[in-house]
DNA sequence: CTAAATAGACAAGCAGATTGACGAGTTATA
DNA sequence: TATAACTCGTCAATCTGCTTGTCTATTTAG
């Protein structure tokens, strides 16, 4: 059973399952009106330096669907817009506290969802299956695929 | 580098590969009208015995939006709709041979994609790695998951 | 100094999903 | 066995997230 097919279907079972553990638990932690999607916003936006463009650039989106996301983020409470400092078209993309909330809530449930799967193979399998999947994983950032 | 949080991304970054991966090859053979999703469909449908409501238990949406899905599949042409031997409301699914010849397209595409990854572990540390996989991977239906 | 490129906003439209209601057929129960 | 409750599939309306297209203000390149 170490079929190429089997392989395919296991990460995406495992993905799947991922996503899903980390948007429940995030929800239940208060964060309601987060869905899945905004962890990848989250993620480019607390690395700093991210105008809308960029946004749009790290999620694959149009900066349209990008200004979409980020004018509902702020609506909510979790992003704020700053003046770029050295353009005067483009705004810097900031989280607030509860957005740096909400980023500890997932990160928080990334630690739930991963740590039976980690006590399952044990630490030493554990740190082997991780050095494997670094040498397979593609550079750049992470998006949604579908 | 082994905490959760790198694991959760590395399992994301590399299902997201596989699918952009699997559908792109699935695209150039010819199979341009489908999209991932649909995969996931035929995967239940291939599986037999399936109606629309199996489907959209699998797939994790309304039978309505299964409906849908069904609809587009049947006017495409990898989707058949048969009468139901045991139940007059139901109608059971089947693949079409164009159904089957997209679905051996995906699989060709999943072993495309799985070569490289398999040849850069070596086939022994690659076995291993599916084993540790399987212990992790949740039974049941794989589903889009965002 | 002008031409091309870029950041973001406004508008319209589409695709895929949802909720809600319904008739036809099946299953469970009194 | 009568009938109440449930299930399959459909029709209709609506919502949401994204797209394409267009525009102004600003920056960058030649």
């Amino acid at each position: 059973m170490d079929d190429p097919l089997t392989f395919s279907a296991l990460v995406l079972a495992l993905s799947g399952q991922l996503v899903q553990e980390i948007h429940t638990s995030v929800s239940q932690q208060g964060f309601e009106d987060l869905r899945p999607a905004h962890g990848f916003a989250f993620a480019r936006i607390s690395a700093g330096g991210a105008t809308t463009a960029d946004l749009a650039e790290h999620l694959g989106v149009t900066k349209q669907a990008a200004a979409q996301m980020v004018e509902e983020l702020v609506r909510k409470g979790y992003v704020e817009r700053h003046p770029h400092p050295h353009d005067a078209r483009a705004r810097l993309l900031g989280l607030t506290e509860t957005g740096w909330a909400a980023t500890r809530a997932a990160d928080q449930a990334a630690r739930t969802a991963v740590a039976p799967w980690r006590e399952a193979l044990g630490q030493a399998r554990f740190s082997e299956l991780v050095a494997d999947l670094t040498l397979l994983a593609p550079p750049g950032p992470i998006r949604p695929a579908w």
